[in-house]
RNA sequence: UUGCAAGUACGCUCUAUCGCUGCCCGUAAGGGGAGAGGAAAGUCCGAGCAACACAGAGCGCCGCACGAGUUAACGGCUCGACGUUCGUGAGGGUGUAGUAGCGUAACAGAGAAUAACCGCCUAUGUCGGCUUUCGGGCCGGCAGGUAAGGGUGAAAAGGUGGGGUAAGAGCCCACCGCGACGGCAGUAAUGUUCGUCGGCAGUACGCCUUGCGGGUUGCAAGACCACGUAUACCGACAAUUAAGGGUUGCUCGUCCAAUGUCGGGGGGUAGGUUGCUAGAGGCUGUGGGUGACCACAGUCGUAGAUAAAUGAUAGAGGCCCUGCAAAGGGUACAGAACUCGGCUUAUAGUAUUUGCAGUGUU
RNA sequence: CGGGAUGUAGCGCAGUCCGGUUAGCGCACCAGCUUCGGGAGUUGGGGGUCACAGGUUCGAAUCCUGUUAUCCCGA
């Protein structure tokens, strides 16, 4: 039975991880999304994350509205973390971001497992952002489809 | 029946699968139950709450301003008064403290306020001319009188008619309008088809004056815990009278002393707990009040997240639109962030009460 | 979430406090002159729903109210 559950601890929010993420990671676009990742192999994460923040100062993209997870102390959670963002430039009114993201959201969900079991092999993890940047609302199947190919084209890359 | 006016209530429902955030039960597996709005929005007012001395004085600044009521409070609400304006009407919009003094009123116009440009008059005074029956008469000028007429303007000193006059004028009179006092009605604003009297006022805005209210900053307020560090360094300040500071526009008052206070300048954290949801609470009934609202009784338990949950998908059913039907399409505005009371703005549609105007039938 | 500012010609700004005759300045644009031609220079010209909607006033870019868009600040 797979593991269709997305608590909070499976979200990114450390600010620090997000600016290196957004720094270092690797991006790409399928319509409507945008996305930004970023792989870890290494076991010794919290070192470098410290020396990461510690070289830079100036935040990039200011009115990005963040999901987020916090770092637990299990392991296993943290294989991926995810982050999902609407920007207010493109839907102006809270309900309709709202929406957006829940649909992304939802998709992400049913669709991930594939790629935890590859992560899990690799003994990898992996951080995402998924921002939706276009100014038209798609229904669901659109937006499964759009996170679907994303999750793919990440999992080829590992 | 058509079109309107003013309100009031509601503003999708159910099932399945997979989820999210608190809470309760359980050692655990798991189970139970809760989970967006009328505007949650804008942040335009008013409060609670918190810190600053359980916050003081004066000045300044800001807000409000017909009357009565309502309320914790308000710039809100209710009922009422008057003016103005839109509407055939039901009704809707908008305004209303005071005026002693000062300022402004472009352009146009003679003139924008102790008005004489054109016009009218020459009774009165005076000068000149003509004439004379020597009483005076006529013409012109000057002093002067005149707010009727002209045109300008947003606004020109009550209107119409008559008398009166040299010409005119509330100068006098009639009616209309206005104001004051008294009576009457009303708690009052105010009204008055009552009585008596007064010839009777510029207008708008601002300064100003009066009354009432406002200390400042806001939950990123504030409190605690953890982690980490730096009492780095530089500068200012005093021994009894002051500097500096204590979140206030200024002044005062008051408080702060050497392991000190403050400033400059660096360093660290980017976590948790609390504030955090029972409150001027909702609903029902009875009573009071025209009403806003109030009193009493009963009853209910109703989000608390933290880059932020309250959902996604599928199916079925309502409702609306198109269509003979089959079928197709639509189902608004919009998402809590300390909490209340209002205001404002957005809103597919549905139901309903009262009233108005028109048309038809009887 | 809380607090604050701005919107005027294609672009950048005055004017708004304290309302008044025709909303002004620079760059850009168009035309003439100049040059063999262009640039520079010079002379003239066009271009504005003063963000939008109501209100106050005789009269509103200016005062008042609401809406909308953009920007800034607060750990």
């Amino acid at each position: 039975m797979p593991d269709y559950t997305l608590p909070r601890a499976e979200r990114l929010r450390s600010l620090k991880a997000i600016r290196r993420m957004f720094d270092e990671g690797h991006s790409g676009f399928v319509y409507p999304f945008r996305y930004v990742s970023l792989v870890e192999r290494a076991d010794a994460k919290r070192a470098d994350a410290k020396r990461a923040d510690a070289e830079r100062a100036d935040a990039e993209s200011p009115d990005v509205e963040m999901t987020a997870a916090v770092e637990t102390i299990d392991a296993e959670s943290r294989r991926v973390e995810v982050m999902f963002s609407v920007p207010k430039k493109f839907h102006k009114r809270a309900n309709r971001r709202n929406l957006l993201k829940r649909r992304a959201r939802e998709a992400y969900r049913l669709h991930r497992e594939p790629l935890r079991e590859r992560l899990q092999q690799q003994g990898a993890t992996l951080r995402v952002a998924l921002i939706y940047s276009t100014k038209e609302c798609h229904t669901y199947k659109t937006i499964s489809y759009a996170v679907q190919r994303i999750l793919e084209q990440i999992s080829q890359r590992l």
